[in-house]
RNA sequence: GUGGUUGUAGCUCAAUCGGUUAGAGCGCCGGACUGUGGCUCCGGAGGUUGCGGGUUCGAUCCCCGUCAGCCACCCCA
């Protein structure tokens, strides 16, 4: 047995990082369109960059160790902390609001299944400096625009928004005590893939009486603004707190992304840090895991920089995405790794096959000629093979009348042209600039 | 970390009741084809049936262990 990759690494082979490249490059051209500017960080930290704030879900899944140097460290599970001190350390002399965005590897130590690996990319972007909705509203269209533009519509990808501070105040006023806010969270988590009967008895379980059970499920339920209200008396004073979730979903309304949202309490999602805005993209089919997770945290860098900066982001990852795209048949098909073969006939042309090549590859073209004599049918089915949108024939009778043949391979023409046109006319038929 | 399930060629799969030399398609390499590719035909390489042990005259097949993938938990970047 050769050695493997180690579970949940993996390993890309051309054609995978073809699709791998697809994606970060439309994520970057995607960050650029909202004026985001790119950074990165170390992948490897001090460990207690996350112990700190990223709460448990996090930190019992740290890809951790203990350096040579008794350092306790860790591959970086989430970009953030990492952010948050980056901004927290020049704070002042940055422009807010800030945008940036990133494309890291994380890591997690955790059982791999499908759409979750033990590494993964993924795209973060944070808007810091700025409390207002419409920061919200920025991030969550960036968001709809990463999918977007790989040809994803509202048929295929769903934004669930909630707000933290709406649920808080929905779950205080419904009396739900304190020591119970954590169990209903963790219940609302899990709505999606629980049966509401079971829904209910975990929460009566928790000892909510069976009136309020009944408000949370239909809180559940809700799917839109207009479905919170009118639920009982009481609950407007609480839905005063979603002032910004109403106002996030009608910017978002506004800039014509109504038809993608669906208001969801029941995302919570893990991270302890969450503030306000939190929210999820999803297949539509609910098939693959969560495409995209995000929300405001405007506590966070006070508590790790100790500067006061609201701010928010999300993170989106390359797996779930990939296959997605896979599904949908929205994989680019893989393009020609050159553009021009170059045939020797006999082992006197080679040395003119060489200077040509060189020549070629100068003017910035994408040549390739057989590295060992071969028939010329054998070279140009290699030519073939490649994708090549052109070939050049090099032989003696050509190369006597100061010529050679230039192939089009898309087709059977061909035609002789003089050497020392050969380099404008291939870069002019390639329309490729060196 | 817990439970279930599946591992046969690079890929997708086949192999009778447990039966002796584990096959096919695709792909790869070579030939037909020494100045012309895609098509076609012919040939070849490639397997310790994931690995280790057990039962048996005999194991791809049955049993145990282990590793890996997948699924469900846990949890979700």
């Amino acid at each position: 047995m050769q050695p493997q990759a180690l579970p949940g690494f993996r390993d890309f082979y051309p054609t995978d990082l073809a699709l791998r490249e697809h994606i970060f490059r439309t994520w970057r051209r995607v960050a650029a369109r909202y004026g985001f500017e790119e950074y990165d960080g170390p992948p490897l930290e001090p460990l207690e960059l996350y112990t700190a704030k990223s709460g448990e879900e996090i930190v019992g899944q740290l890809y951790s160790f203990t350096d040579r140097g008794g350092r306790e460290v860790s591959l970086r599970p989430e970009m953030t902390p990492t952010l948050a001190r980056m901004v927290a350390a020049r704070a002042n002399g940055l422009r807010k609001p800030i945008r940036w965005f990133s494309i890291p590897q994380l890591f997690r130590y955790e059982r791999q299944q499908r759409g979750r690996l033990r590494e993964h990319f993924q795209l973060n972007c944070d808007l810091i400096g700025e409390p207002g909705h419409l920061a919200d509203a920025e991030i969550v269209a960036l968001a709809i625009d990463a999918v977007r533009a790989f040809g994803l519509g509202p048929e295929d990808v769903r934004v669930r928004l909630s707000d933290r501070r709406l649920l808080t105040a929905l779950l205080q006023n419904l009396g739900v005590a304190e020591t119970q806010v954590p169990v209903v969270w963790q219940v609302f988590d899990k709505l999606r893939r629980t049966p509401e009967e079971i829904t209910a008895a975990k929460l009566s379980g928790a000892g909510i009486p069976g009136a309020t059970v009944e408000r949370l499920l239909g809180l559940a339920r809700s799917r839109s603004w207009s479905d919170l209200p009118g639920l009982g008396p009481g609950l407007d004073a609480a839905l005063a707190r979603g002032e910004p979730l109403r106002r996030t979903l009608e910017s978002l309304e506004a800039m014509g992304y109504g038809d993608y949202l669906d208001l969801d309490l029941g995302i919570v999602r893990g991270l302890a840090y969450y503030t306000g805005t939190v929210f999820e993209l999803f297949d539509a089919r609910g098939e693959l895991r969560a495409i995209c997770g995000g929300g405001r945290y405007d506590n966070l860098l006070q508590s790790l920089g100790g500067v006061d900066l609201p701010a928010l982001g999300f993170g989106m990852g390359d797996v779930v995405l990939g296959e997605l795209l896979r599904e949908r048949g929205l994989v680019p098909e893989p393009g020609s790794s050159i553009d021009v073969f170059l045939a020797a006939i006999t082992p006197d042309d080679l040395p003119h096959v060489l200077g040509l090549a060189r020549e070629l590859r100068d003017a910035g073209l994408r040549v390739e000629y057989a590295l060992a004599p071969q028939a010329v049918g054998k070279q140009l089915k290699l030519a073939d093979a490649r994708s090549a949108r052109l070939a050049v024939v090099v032989g003696p009778d050509d190369r006597a009348r100061g010529e050679v043949m230039v192939k089009d391979l898309r087709g059977k023409a061909q035609e002789s042209v003089a050497r020392s046109a050969v380099r404008e006319r291939l870069t002019s038929a390639v329309g490729r600039v060196g």
